[in-house]
DNA sequence: CCACAGTGGAACATTGATGTTCCAAAATAG
DNA sequence: CTATTTTGGAACATCAATGTTCCACTGTGG
């Protein structure tokens, strides 16, 4: 119980925080019971693993936070044209899914190190654009922070078109990058 | 109290629904205390024109459906080419404000005569979109449902960049509509 | 087989939102 | 000014979520 990973301990610490992932995505207000009968597990057990609902978020935004800062490395956004490296992006964070959803729903701010949603637009993310500007590959009259907003907001209008219409999670992703490029695109 | 409307009574019955427009738009976990105290009416007055929360939510999607109504026949989405009848409907949905807010945070699904969000595309929408296909404003691969979800999605973003950044009002607006006009656009 | 970590269910106290009732004060109409 | 409408506050009952405690059950490792 203090520090000991015993494995079937990690094992249902998971499952619970999988659990209140897709759960809390879908409805923020939802239940510690619902939670927890998401997961597969008694209430009692849940209260054992996060005492607090607080303390269940508070594992949530810092999971939250991890997944996000991974898929942002994986996308590698310092290479490569700005446009590309957006597109990069955007397709790594379109394969988060759920945390997605838990991003716009409750109006988490990352505050960690991680990448924020809501804060001033964060160095690496301007240099991107800004390269975009140089390379001809984005819109010099899109600020960094607008295309920060319209990152987020495309990946969530893919996630609700996905979950709304009946597309598959490919089609959804291609329309999402496909907008996300056009958007950026300079005129011509 | 039963059907008169006094004047007084209108007045208050209105101002507890701009109240709760406000409030909710920024909580939608909002207690009924709170809209009371937006309001500046006491809660027991509060009860005594909605006796429900359900009645007050009620209440305020039949007015955001008529907002929302009013606005798109503003629109007038059957004239001009299609980008540019999309161009004006994402200017009459901003001026909205709050009630945008309410429609992302619940997910207010729009039941009456009126325009939808969630559900499936409907009819004049499409035909403005087909209407853009047609004059060569907007990308044929993208499907009107797609761009009805790119239009919410991109409110969306102006007004919480509208929110978080220090930008005014018309310059989120001319974010707005020049991204709207840029991923709408056919590769060319 | 036994010890023990892990679990689930029942019961309970607590809390905050809700909805109701009642009454006195304030505003408004006549 | 007087009668009526409208209001706000206090008090109350209800309800659902929360968090806690206790105990019995299960499975696994020894």
């Amino acid at each position: 119980m203090t520090d000991t990973v015993s494995g079937s301990r990690a094992r249902t610490r998971q499952a619970i925080l999988d659990a209140a992932t897709a759960v809390f995505a879908r409805n923020p207000g939802a239940t510690l019971g619902d939670v927890a009968v998401a997961a597969g597990v008694g209430r009692t057990t849940l209260h054992r693993y996060y005492a607090d609902r607080a303390e269940l978020v508070t594992a949530l935004h810092i999971e939250a936070g991890r997944r996000l800062e991974t898929a942002r490395l994986r996308a590698r956004i310092g290479e490569d044209t700005g446009a590309e490296a957006v597109r990069r992006l955007g397709q790594e964070y379109f394969d988060l899914g759920d945390i997605l959803s838990l991003l716009f729903n409750d109006q988490i701010t990352l505050d960690g190190g991680a990448a924020e949603k809501d804060d001033a637009c964060d160095p690496e993310f301007e240099a991107m654009v800004r390269r975009g500007y140089e390379d001809g590959s984005i819109d010099r009259s899109l600020p960094a922070d607008w295309v920060q907003s319209l990152l987020w907001a495309q990946l969530y209008a893919g996630w609700s078109y996905l979950a709304e219409r009946q597309v598959s999670r490919h089609e959804a992703l291609r329309l999402v990058l496909h907008s996300l490029m056009n958007v950026l695109r300079p005129r011509g």
